[in-house]
DNA sequence: CGTTTGATGTTACCAACGTCAACATTGTTG
DNA sequence: CAACAATGTTGACGTTGGTAACATCAAACG
């Protein structure tokens, strides 16, 4: 007995999308087959999302919440400050390579007009605020320190790089041992490295 | 006196995709306006390029082909060899900068079964040797060293993941002075802690 | 309790795209 | 010169994102 309206079409909608994103990737991620998939005319989306791109934007940043989330919790389990630090960084890798469709939507070009949307910016930048919450600790510094943001960034660079080539299968496998290159031994360098 | 074969359509339909690539972003890379701008059917492309994604792997191809010698002829004009590793990071990143679309098109999502194109891994992978090569030379070991494979995946994810967080206009900027981080600094401390 | 109104969903339609099949034109080769 | 392969064109199909006009419902208000 299916009522005119839906209930919470949105709500549906985004979840739809999120199964869709992950079994078929982006491309088959269109509005008309999620849609269908919902069971609602092509044309309702509509009434929830201006057009495509307020859907994807919704999507990643809802992502990066997750993601946020996810650091979080994870370091938070660790014993000591080390610990946590390079914990952040597996976790980082290990939701890229557990939602990797979505990873790549939250940082890839297939969102537009970012800058029209500040909540998936906030999102955003608050992942990387988990990171520079921990290595302010590390360093115990004032949050004005001029070398914390530094250390940060170059940080969340690494980790991020570190992604970028397992998600692009690039090689970054010991030739010898067959095995994932250790990010948390790059890590422990890094953390070793600072004063 | 338009003669009814063009004479040398793939190479101007893949220079015009640069153009329109560098101009309007890959979203307006379509064939039929490629076809249209180069003044030929719609379908003519289909000679050249048995699809779209062809037609990218191709433009992605000769992206690498062209990071891989701006790498090299930028390093080949430093005087020793730490500059001219710092110099491989800081022309990565210029590159990304200059050519945002095709480098966006050569690592992101917009090309699909890389795996049936092996040239464009190869392509790719011959940047990464440029890099490793370098390294190589640095370290003084020979090319199946065990750690020279690592080293130069962590080097290549910090310049990579640099690369990422400017191009997505992450804050890499020092709040206080406002300017670009210094991925050069980072590199120099990379470099100092090899053996 | 009936009416009005705004939110939500539907139908019909449009332009653009990727792609295919069938046909036209050309340069080359036997 | 004739046959052929390469190249370009025409026309069409199905899908997509998006708009406009209309239909339905629920809640607010008299």
């Amino acid at each position: 007995m299916a009522s005119y309206h839906h209930g919470n079409l949105r709500e549906t909608l985004l979840a739809q999308a999120r199964k869709q994103l992950a079994e078929d990737g982006i491309d088959k991620l269109s509005l008309r087959a999620l849609a269908r998939a919902v069971g609602v005319s092509q044309t309702a989306p509509y009434r929830h999302f201006p057009d495509k791109n307020a859907l994807l934007i919704a999507l990643a940043t809802s992502g990066f919440a997750e993601l946020r989330q996810s650091l979080k919790t994870r370091a938070e389990a660790c014993p000591d400050l080390d610990a946590a630090l390079v914990e952040v960084g597996l976790a980082y890798v290990d939701f890229a390579k557990a939602h990797t469709a979505l990873y790549k939507l939250m940082f890839g070009p297939a969102l537009t007009q970012k800058d029209s949307y500040p909540q998936l910016h906030v999102s955003a930048e608050s992942c990387l605020e988990e990171l520079k919450a921990l290595i302010q600790l590390k360093l115990n510094v004032p949050e004005s320190d001029e070398t914390l943001w530094y250390i940060t960034i170059n940080a969340a660079a690494l980790i991020k790089g570190h992604t970028s080539m397992i998600l692009e299968g690039n090689d970054n496998c010991n030739p010898a041992t067959g095995e994932e290159f250790d990010l948390a031994r790059a890590l422990r360098i890094f953390l070793s490295m600072l004063p």
